[in-house]
DNA sequence: CGGGTGCTTGATACCGATCAACCCACGTGG
DNA sequence: CCACGTGGGTTGATCGGTATCAAGCACCCG
C-alpha cells in the first residue's frame, strides 16, 4: 500500500484535480499543486477512520473510494462513493479536529493528498483558494441535500433509474454504458442492499433496460423518465 | 407578509447570526451586518422556490423555516428545518445560480437577508468573510452527511431518541423538555411520517420517556443511550 | 356549542432488509 | 484438463418497519 510519488511522477493530474482547483489559476495554482502528494491504495486499504484526527484531505486521480458510517452493530450505511475528480474531507479544513466517517479504497486508487495546515497557510497569501473551496464544498452540499430528498421520496428503481439518466447525460433516446465499479458499490451509493438492486435491475427489464455484467443498454429512454 | 425593517429596530440580531458570522470581527463583521434587512414572515409564507434565481442567503433570526423537496405527485421530501441561528441558501453564493428547493416558513419568522452580490463584493475586501462562510457551508455539510447516515441506519424510535439525546445536552440522567415547534415539523425533519413518530414516541414510554404536548420528560437517559 | 387543527390509534399494504440457496465466471493447482 | 474454491451476482421466502388511509380524540377559539 501507499507508495508515495512525487507530483511529477504521475502526469493529467492537473485534469483529474480540476473540480477542486476550481478556476485557480497562476501562481496560487502551482503553489497548492505543489503540495499534492500522490499515494497509491490498493482495494479495501483503510485511509482514516471515524474520530482520527484528520491533518489531510484528499482527491481521487483514479480509482473509488468508499465514505461511509458504521453503527454500533457493525453495519454500514455508505455515505458517498468518491470518483476521479471528487475530493474528500476537505469539509474538515476549517471545521472539526476529527475525522466524521471512516474512508477506504473500494477499487486500487491513486489519490493526491494535501496538508491540510500548509493548505491553510497557503490561503492566507492566496484567498482564491478559499473561493475555491467553498465552491466545491458547496457543490457538495448541493448534492448531499439532493440525495437525502431522493432517499426520501423515491423507491429502488427509481432511484436507479434516476442513476442511469445522469450517468448516460438525459439528452439521446436510447444508449449503453458501463458501470465503472462493482455493482455492490452501486447499490451502497444508492443507499440500497445489493440484492435490492439486483431487482430493481430485473424490474427495469419492463421499461427496456438490459444488463449483462457491467454493461447496461437502456432501450426506452422516456420510460425511464416517467419513473 | 415581509414587512421590512432596518437593522436597527431588530435589537440582539448579533447574538442570532453568531453562528454564520463565526469569528468575524471588526469592520468585516460590522459591513457585513449592514447589508442585512431583516424582513417579518407569516406561517405558510413561500420564501422561494426551486428553480427561481437565487439573488440572497437568509438567516434565521426567529421561528423556523422548512426547506423541503416536492416530487411531481404532490410528496414532499423535508431536507432541513432551519430555526434561530441556522442560514440557508448560501450554499449558492459561489454555486448555481438558481434555488434546488422550496424554502417555506414553518412558524412566524424574523428573517436576516442578505444579497448575494453584495456579499460577493464585500468578501473580495475581507477575505475572512469567504473563511466564515467556508466554516459554516463545512459543518451543514457534516450535519447533511450524518443525517443521510441515521437515514440509512436508523429506525424510527432510535432516532427519535437521538434528536432527544442531542436536544437536551445528552449529560444529565433525566430531564424535561418542550420541543420549539409542532409534533409534524419534528417527524419531518426525521424523514417520518407524523404517524410513524407518534409511534415512536409511544414506543418510547417503555424507556421511560412521557409526553404530554410540547413538554416531554425524559426519564432514563441512559435507556435511550442504549437505543 | 360547533368547527378547525393537530395528534393519536387502528388496519392494511408495500417496500426493502435479511437470510439462505444457488448460479456463474474465473483462477488455481493437482 | 478437470476439480475445486472463491467472489460477485441473482432469486426466493420471510419478516419487520413505515407509509398510507381512515377514523376517533383533545384542545382551542370563535
Amino acid at each position: 500500500m501507499n507508495k508515495t510519488l512525487t507530483i511529477d511522477t504521475y502526469t493529467g493530474i492537473e485534469t483529474q484535480l480540476a473540480r477542486m482547483l476550481g478556476a485557480l489559476t497562476g501562481l496560487a495554482r502551482r503553489r497548492l499543486l505543489d503540495l499534492a502528494v500522490v499515494i497509491h491504495y490498493e482495494a479495501q486499504d483503510n485511509i482514516f477512520r471515524e474520530g482520527e484526527r484528520a491533518d489531510f484531505f484528499y482527491c481521487v486521480l483514479s480509482g473509488y473510494v468508499r465514505l461511509y458510517h458504521p453503527d454500533k452493530s457493525g453495519r454500514q450505511a455508505d455515505i458517498r462513493l468518491c470518483g476521479p475528480g471528487d475530493s474528500f474531507a476537505e469539509c474538515l479544513l476549517y471545521s472539526g479536529d476529527n475525522h466524521r466517517y471512516d474512508a477506504e479504497v473500494a477499487e486500487t486508487a491513486m489519490l493526491a493528498r494535501f496538508d491540510m495546515e500548509d493548505v491553510r497557510l497557503l490561503a492566507r497569501t492566496y484567498p482564491e483558494i478559499d473561493r475555491a473551496l467553498l465552491k466545491s464544498i458547496s457543490d457538495r452540499l448541493l448534492d448531499s441535500m439532493d440525495l437525502l430528498a431522493k432517499d426520501r421520496l423515491y423507491t429502488a428503481p427509481q432511484r436507479v433509474a434516476n442513476y442511469l439518466l445522469t450517468a448516460c447525460g438525459e439528452e439521446c433516446e436510447s444508449a449503453s454504458l458501463r458501470l465503472p465499479f462493482r455493482k455492490s458499490l452501486l447499490a451502497g451509493k444508492l443507499g440500497l442492499a445489493p440484492e435490492a438492486l439486483s431487482r430493481a435491475f430485473s424490474f427495469l427489464r419492463q421499461a427496456g433496460v438490459s444488463v449483462r455484467g457491467r454493461t447496461i443498454e437502456i432501450g426506452n429512454m422516456e420510460a425511464l423518465r416517467r419513473l
